[in-house]
DNA sequence: TACTGCATGTAAGTCGTTACATGATTTG
DNA sequence: CAAATCATGTAACGACTTACATGCAGTA
């Protein structure tokens, strides 16, 4: 067991999913291939730790369910230290060189940036509507967890975003000054 | 050249830096282990994008310098696209389950993240103070870009804080709700 | 009917983690 | 003078990326 198994374990707790979904879902705080979702479901599936549904219309799905023994793996797993986030953020290193650069390469970066925070916040924002529009009270509590990790992202992107335009301002200033 | 090897060179613009300070230095958005960094560093040697210099005083330090060829190749990399960031993170995978936890396990991982999120924002601040108190102009401009990006990290660990706290709010609302 | 997105899988090669290994320097 | 931190390196193993490969479903 891996972490990305106890991973996708965790993305099944709320409800069983195809391999393709967990991938999108998994992007909230995971980034994962989709090679390597198929075979960690495989060895998931091989060891009992998820069952295996398929859909009558598109034979080609397979439908992941947690069985009793995963549910229990991923309360273990969940009391167990967690470990520290990890990142990797090739556009910091560029900005980190910043005085090597001319004006006009270091707001391209940021622009970029800009655009993509603003897509991610957009998606993200979408998918809270979703889970503000259930009614059903049951439904709401399961996605209690996915509201909370979904608001964290939103406020985030929001925070980068404003960074951008303050960085954008200080190096208006820098190169007022040179 | 892989991407570490680019960020490697991108860190000794600044300044001369051992591999031992390159970890460290790091650490604002890339994570490596220092048998990873000291391979690649050699590699780096190998290739001419860097050279070594020995401490006269500390023999077994090795202090790497970016070469003209290094320079050259980290403005071609920096011209490149930019690949977006990635991000693990076990702790929003458990965060994401809340609905089968007790509160007490859903407020101790929250308390756990808030006094990792404190940590990090009183390192990142003794960074900036560290910069805040260069005198010197060209130092003051050496440094911009790493200026820019410890701000953004202080914002994002102040922020996160924010969302440790009003998630704690969420949780007890839901458990007086049950 | 062509194109895009959905959906799954395997294999080779590269990258990253963990463990093993050593020794100097600083601080209480 | 013991412990923590600084400092560097190698090797084995496991994880991840990239490329190859296939086929269905919806839509313009």
């Amino acid at each position: 067991m891996n972490t990305l198994s106890y991973i996708l374990l965790c993305m099944l707790v709320r409800k069983p999913c195809t391999g393709y979904e967990l991938k999108q879902y998994l992007a909230l705080f995971w980034e994962a291939h989709h090679s390597q979702i198929y075979t960690s479901l495989a060895k998931l599936l091989k060891e009992g730790y998820v069952s295996v549904e398929n859909d009558e219309k598109h034979t080609q799905k397979k439908i992941y369910h947690l069985t009793k023994k995963g549910e229990n793996i991923v309360n273990n797993w969940i009391q167990e230290e967690t470990k520290e986030p990890s990142q990797k953020d090739e556009f910091l290193a560029k900005i980190y060189v910043a005085s090597i650069l001319d004006k006009d390469t270091v707001k391209g970066l940021l622009f970029e940036r800009k655009q993509h925070q603003l897509k991610l916040l957009k998606q993200n924002q979408e998918k809270q509507t979703q889970i503000d529009q259930l009614t059903d009270p049951k439904e709401k509590q399961k996605n209690f967890g996915r509201f909370l990790v979904i608001q964290r992202k939103i406020r985030i992107c929001e925070e980068e975003l404003r960074w951008c335009q303050w960085a954008e301002e200080q190096v208006d200033q820098l190169f007022l000054a040179k």
